[in-house]
DNA sequence: CTACCCGCCGTATCATGGTACGGTGTCAAG
DNA sequence: CTTGACACCGTACCATGATACGGCGGGTAG
């Protein structure tokens, strides 16, 4: 027997998050046994949240992550077709990391910018936030993410 | 007179978000002209607003740009605390790109490991995923942030 | 005079990914 | 036979950053 709090803690996440992916249909509970008692969230469960948390590191946000779980479920899926999700999401990483280091190289223009002494005032720096977020093209911001 | 859709036009942003922003106290609503009418969201708050725009694409968020006007709101701010401030979210995107950047390279293995043929059953991804998300250490995922 | 567009306001809703709370049930050790 | 630990369940709440809706009022164009 697996409860849902050993089955968590195997995968490295919380049971209420367990649960959460429950109501988003991500896993289905696990029958009650007739017996009675605590479902069994151990084989085929256990495993399909390992692979919930794997696929999240690399990106993939639960919506994707329900196509993921569905393709492997599906009997003629093609190797290939995970390969080709995998291209997609490593483009969209790519194109993150892009945007993040152009902020990144705005941060520093803004930093070597600065005198570092002296009044507000005189500084470069609120000028150029003012002026674009100093030298990034015009497109969207990267809303920092929380990191847990 | 510059009305508020104005100034959303000019900042790039829309109108509600504006009065989104003036419900977190980001800014102040200007005071309704005592002969009626509407605001008058030019001069000090258009300027604010482009502030505010610049900040969120170096990646602050409304928080901490509440933190940013506050300072450079007041009289006494040296030129240094900004580029502090700036530093530090140097550091972060920094950390955020390394994290992606083993994003990629994880999935970068997976594509490599995949014969991109034949049936699911017979490719590695499926247990990479699983084992960790092929290859990256224990630690929090990058969740997928919205791009608009 | 009557539309119609804006501004103004409060409130609700969305997406994302959880986290928490409170009540009930069941099981096992002491 | 009581106490404590979990399991189970529904529901509420959190942060982040918006976006939408509906009603009211005023100014302008036809």
């Amino acid at each position: 027997m697996t409860t849902i709090s050993e089955a968590a803690q195997a995968a490295g996440i919380g049971v209420e998050t367990i649960r959460f992916y429950e109501r988003k249909a991500l896993i289905r509970k696990p029958p009650r046994p007739a017996s009675g008692g605590a479902r069994d969230y151990g084989g085929a469960t256990l495993e399909r949240l390992g692979f919930i948390v794997g696929a999240k590191r690399l990106g993939f946000s639960l919506a994707e992550i329900a196509e993921l779980l569905a393709l492997r479920a599906a009997p003629d899926t093609e190797c290939l077709s995970f390969r080709e999700r995998a291209r997609i999401k490593r483009a969209e990483v790519q194109a993150r990391i892009e945007g993040l280091a152009r902020v990144r190289e705005a941060l520093d223009a803004l930093i070597d910018a600065c005198p570092g002494q002296g009044a507000l005032s005189g500084c470069a720096i609120l000028g150029a936030i003012e002026a674009d977020g100093a030298g990034l093209g015009p497109g969207p911001a990267p809303s920092g993410p929380a990191r847990r």
